[in-house]
DNA sequence: GTCTATAGAGGGATAGAC
DNA sequence: GTCTATCCCTCTATAGAC
């Protein structure tokens, strides 16, 4: 008898996963269909339905992968001694997914997605507060050592980081004279000025 | 000979422009079927197509009745004397749109489309412009007034509003703990910081 | 008589089921 | 791979205004 193969199944789901991000992002969800998926990871319409229940499966199945990414640099930030580099590696890491043109289709079609279906809105929800949390604990260590004085409090003003780090996506449309590199410095200037930080005066 | 009646063509427009509004918030632009939109418009499939020429066309449709809102408010803003408190109306017309739940709802439509249909997004192209334009007016009025000093020239300090009121915007899941009056609040608060406004402070 | 507004059947394409 | 269902849109037809 054949025993199940933990590590080509992850590797499978991986490849249909990385095939269907990539048509979710330029097509939408539901312009996507299964057979192209198929087409795209290289798998019949039998074995794609093995490894995932349906379509949306796959694309719940999308979150999984940030949440293991932002984990990772959250856990970074805590090591690091320097709370404020921590939260910059945060905007720096927001600014290079938006500039990222796949990763940037795929978000919106997630809130518009979120926005009728509860089980994606919970999804999203669960980042949502990931996100919160870890950067609120590195607001919360710059005003315990006297180096931010935020308008609003801590958790409040994570909100507000997150919102800021929001310019960084166009609303979907190419603006050519863009400048990423100022724009970000412009985003960390803002956020200075909000948390009270000496870099936004 | 018949001659057309432009009222009668407009009320029609508008009577399947306001039907279909609803079924593309809570379904999507792909999933609402024009047997639908005419269900709920009351009228044939053959007078559909002769308002509209394609579903597309009555999705394009809704930019119009946005751009004529805008057009009105801004001309308000623009007559009124104290260029703070049209600034202040313009963020609460905006956080308005945003609990809103099928104006809500359409935006992120709106924006998901745009990322995949050039068409679409010339047209939010078009509306944010029309919007900073407005914005930075009214920033300027306030530096020249010796009321202002932000942190960045005034069209990006336009977009910074901008980016500010997207706080208002849910992310597609429900928040239930969520207080709009102090998020206005809030939200002014912030602006006032980055424009360098007495408020801020 | 000609043009407009409206209606509804059906074509052509395609997705998803079995 | 076939079969059914569905969907966008076209086509033809009718009623009535000018």
């Amino acid at each position: 008898m054949r025993t199940a193969d933990p590590e080509l199944h992850r590797q499978r789901r991986q490849q249909i996963v990385g095939a269907a991000v990539e048509l979710f992002a330029t097509k939408g969800l539901a312009k996507t269909t299964t057979a192209e998926i198929c087409r795209a990871a290289g798998v019949s319409t039998g074995n794609l339905f093995h490894y995932f229940p349906s379509k949306l499966a796959i694309f719940y199945a999308l979150f999984e992968v940030d949440r293991d990414e932002w984990d990772e640099l959250f856990a970074a930030t805590a090591a690091d001694p320097d709370p404020w580099a921590g939260l910059m590696r945060v905007v720096d890491q927001l600014a290079a997914d938006a500039a990222h043109p796949v990763l940037a289709g795929l978000l919106v079609e997630i809130f518009a997605q979120a926005h009728r279906d509860p089980e994606c809105a919970a999804l999203v929800a669960e980042g949502d507060q990931r996100m919160l949390r870890g950067i609120t604990a590195l607001v919360e260590r710059l005003v315990a050592d006297g180096r931010a004085d935020p308008v609003v409090p801590p958790p409040d003003a994570a909100r507000w980081v997150l919102t800021t780090t929001d310019a960084f996506h166009t609303r979907g449309y190419p603006e050519p004279d863009r400048d990423r590199t100022t724009e970000i410095a412009q985003a960390k200037r803002v956020i200075a000025r909000l948390l009270g930080h000496p870099e936004g005066r």
